[in-house]
DNA sequence: TCGTCGAATGTGAACAGTCACATGACTGCG
DNA sequence: CGCAGTCATGTGACTGTTCACATTCGACGA
């Protein structure tokens, strides 16, 4: 029953050096036709095991790989999605893309990412343009979101979209992590320790989630009577809360700061002790992500835990419910209070 | 001159819709055959100049968009550079990530990165076979690079690659980043400060650059006749720098401890402050890297600043020379020594 | 005046897959 | 015993682009 197959003679077969072996190259060894292979390739039921074999075999003898340009050609289909981001090297967005390409990849499709350099409305229509020269499927936007999402409907891009964070409106297309009910925690988590005058660092705005942090620290504070200064608006940096903090310390009219990232806390905190005061004793601060070194600054940080790679999963999750049209409601992902000794109660 | 194109009517030409515009319709409404808008498309140089903007009028009116697939598939190369990374959301790892981002653009490629989420062989084998699925035509390594290595050559992958650091032996394919000469910096620092026993916390051997900056500091220690210690072996964490720094302390049969990264100088900050002592005045801690944070330590952070931007700009830079087959030459990079707070003299 | 050259453009064939349809063999049923 | 139906496999056409090779046309030198 081996014997059979078409010259099955000494030629070993071999393919022009600098070629790789297609489909063909494997149906010849395999002494099939073509379209088998692809048969076998997509798993399609209806194949002999016996043939299966022998193409499988053909495919290891000559190191087959399909070959994704032909397939993505034919098919119309990228399997490849983008994501956008501006400050990857945080740890949340980090995090959340590798889960991401995790997923991702479980359903074979694969990642590309696009850094934002500029948040300038030019360079973000050049990186939509350059996701959509990949052919992307779908987008995940981790960066100014409000300003990528107005570049989106300018260029009518066809393409499914999710945003990593709450925008407290949209539908299907922001992933819902509840920001607002985080910042709520960690402010009820001041006020009930007695502070009645709290500051809060605020993200850069057109961040969605900065927005959202904020919304749920003036909601807490309104609902528990508390009267609040204006948000300091920051950039994400520890550089940014140290000289925060710094101008804030000139009048300390104040016994805590909510923080809306634990780098700018990072800042604060060196603000603090460069100044001879102590926290938490003289000055409470809460952070926001409890990034790993979080545990370690001084004092060690109290935060708020979000599960950035159950996000990243769930934005994947979301993507392949828009593709397949239909209606994915995850539920939302409840973030977690992480006392540590930064917060105290007030001296006074 | 306008109206005498071919079938200048009314039919404004319209394609079914699912169907994004092809070359040839682009053809059809330009008046000109698919291989004129091609050659627009590459813009060769003997094209009419009348021509050619007749040609992109028309590729205006269909939103034209060139298929990667299309172009890949026949001339089989793909445009992209694959990254295999490890700890991504590590500053040094980012920074050059966005960097080989950028400068791959520039030049017409994408990125695909991959992150390795464990380090056994068979992780790192479906990693790079992921890689290979998309026909990447280049290959940065930020990751155990042992491992990977010898990985590659086992799956005899022909694409070329770099290391993102310094092998010390290795030709073309990495670059060379003096890590060796970063980590004698700070040693010198250390013992020009009047240290006499220093420990060493280092990176996984299986990094190149964390075998490298031991290298240095073990060269640097026996070129002063100081004696050393056997260095630790840490995982890059910060949470690890804390546990190592507890059990050190234990002893305390040292003035000053160099870490192989920042993060790790970061958690051995916080065991020096738990036990009660005081950085710098009791112990010295020099780190390596510079991440944003480091200059808001407690205390501020002496350590090497490494210009990671610059490290990922030539990453393509080596990437294209091997692909074009010549042999380009960088000179090395210096790292330059940061002094800040958390060092000083011995107390006694 | 004619062949030659180069510029500008067009034609056919590849590339490596998938899809729709066709074919042949075998099974089960009336 | 013939016919329908399924299983296993094969054939032809098509995807959007580039490459190698025509073809056309005007200019120019011999």
């Amino acid at each position: 029953m081996a014997d059979d197959d078409t010259g099955g003679d000494a030629t070993p077969f071999e393919l022009p050096p600098g070629r790789a072996a297609s489909i063909r190259d494997v149906a010849r060894v395999a002494g099939v036709s073509y379209q088998t292979v692809s048969r076998v390739v997509n798993d399609h039921p209806s194949i002999r095991p016996e043939t299966k074999q022998r193409v499988l075999d053909a495919m290891e003898q000559l190191q087959y790989r399909p070959n994704r340009a032909a397939r993505m050609l034919v098919t119309s289909r990228s399997k490849t999605f983008g994501i956008l981001t501006s400050n990857r090297h945080h740890y949340g967005p980090a995090t959340s893309i590798r889960a991401i390409e995790e997923a991702a990849q479980e359903s074979g499709y694969s990642v590309v990412t696009k850094n934002l350099t500029a948040t300038d409305d030019a360079s973000i229509v050049q990186a939509l343009d350059h996701l959509a020269d990949q052919a992307v499927e779908g987008l995940v936007i981790i960066a100014p979101q409000v300003r990528v999402l107005t570049a989106i409907e300018r260029l009518s891009l066809r393409v499914p979209y999710v945003t990593l964070q709450s925008t407290g409106e949209a539908g299907s297309h922001a992933l819902s992590i509840d920001q607002v009910a985080g910042a709520r925690l960690v402010t009820r988590h001041l006020i009930e320790l007695g502070h009645r005058s709290i500051y809060h660092l605020a993200g850069p705005q057109d961040w969605i989630e900065a927005e959202a942090r904020m919304r749920g620290f003036l909601a807490e504070m309104s609902d528990n009577d508390v009267p609040t200064t204006a948000p300091i608006l920051g950039d994400w940096t520890a550089d940014f809360g140290y000289r925060a903090g710094r101008e804030l310390l000139r009048f300390r009219d104040f016994t805590a700061i909510f923080s809306s990232n634990d780098q700018m806390a990072l800042g604060l905190l060196h603000a603090v002790r460069e100044a001879g005061l102590d926290c938490p004793r003289d000055i409470s601060i809460v952070g926001f992500d409890d990034i790993p070194e979080a545990a370690h600054f001084a004092p060690p940080l109290t935060t708020i835990r979000q599960d950035f790679a159950e996000i990243g999963r769930r934005c994947v999750a979301l993507l392949f419910a828009q593709l397949e049209g239909r209606d994915a409601d995850l539920p939302a992902i409840e973030p977690t209070l992480l006392v540590r000794s930064s917060t105290a109660r007030p001296a006074f």
